[in-house]
DNA sequence: TATTGTTATACTCTATAACTATA
DNA sequence: TATAGTTATAGAGTATAACAATA
């Protein structure tokens, strides 16, 4: 434990701190981290609400309370659906569409500012380390029918 | 957000991977990675509730249902400190002991596996990449005076 | 009968507040 | 007065279940 790295505490504290300056940027702009993620899928303005949930891995009851709080702030509508009247289609406001351009921005700019804290050579392994580790059988992958449990009976 | 890579999803992804098979790993052992983070800082025996709160981050009431939880399946005492009768000392039980080093082997040998996943050069830059942007001054640096709240007012 | 979205609700986790006993 | 630990409780987040409308 102490001549080996620490991969849960490497990962939790750059999770951690990643999350921490999303919250921080998106929240100057009156946005949550999940509201913003469902503000970019809905600007395509084609996706149901489930289609959208199921593409940020949301519960459909989740997505429910999210889309309340952007429709609210008058970033969001929700459309009839054009062949399925049950469903509804996601669609930005004009409002939506600009406050989602400024906040990709935004967070392009934090993610820039990030990897440039590293010389060039490291960011590009660092990025291409991740991404096979996580990748769809590597070592990371959670395979979504055996996911751990977010709701945990165990205590303590 | 296409061309770039998403950070916030790289560590999302990594962080959620390493704890999904940390929780599972352990949990085949009846711990959770809290109890296994708490015992392992009870080991030394000389350590307050509060010391152990401290150095795992937990609030001190979490660390009491953390340490119910531990001192019910035989794994950790609490016993009177020799200076401060306020003050309770943790120490591990004898199976409480065995099992952490149990489980100290079953997680290096987890991350072993994850990192031997990489080319040792990776590996290597991986590490040193994430710990430089997680040090002190960093960018992905939380300062603990000034940090993300962990219970947020804002809703969706 | 199955599915979309909604509502109501329950559960987990974690922190705040109030308390006891010490310092 | 301040601190260590405990208890009770409340808040936030998220899921499960039941339901209405529609397929």
């Amino acid at each position: 434990m102490d001549l080996e790295p620490d991969l849960g505490l490497l990962f939790g504290a750059a999770h951690e701190g990643i999350q921490a300056r999303l919250a921080r940027a998106l929240g100057d702009l009156d946005l949550t981290a999940r509201q913003y993620c469902v503000l970019g899928k809905a600007d395509s303005g084609t996706l149901t609400q489930g289609q959208i949930a199921e593409a940020a891995l949301l519960d459909k009851t989740t997505m429910v309370v999210t889309l309340d709080a952007l429709q609210t702030a008058g970033l969001a509508r929700r459309e009839p659906h054009p062949n399925d009247r049950r469903a509804r289609v996601v669609v930005t406001t004009a409002e939506g569409s600009r406050l989602f351009e400024k906040a990709a921005a935004v967070v392009r700019g934090l993610y820039d500012e990030v990897l440039g804290a590293l010389p060039a050579a490291q960011r590009d392994v660092l990025v291409e380390a991740l991404t096979s580790l996580i990748a769809t059988g590597g070592p990371l992958d959670v395979p979504a029918d055996d996911p751990r449990p977010r709701r945990s009976s165990r205590r303590g």
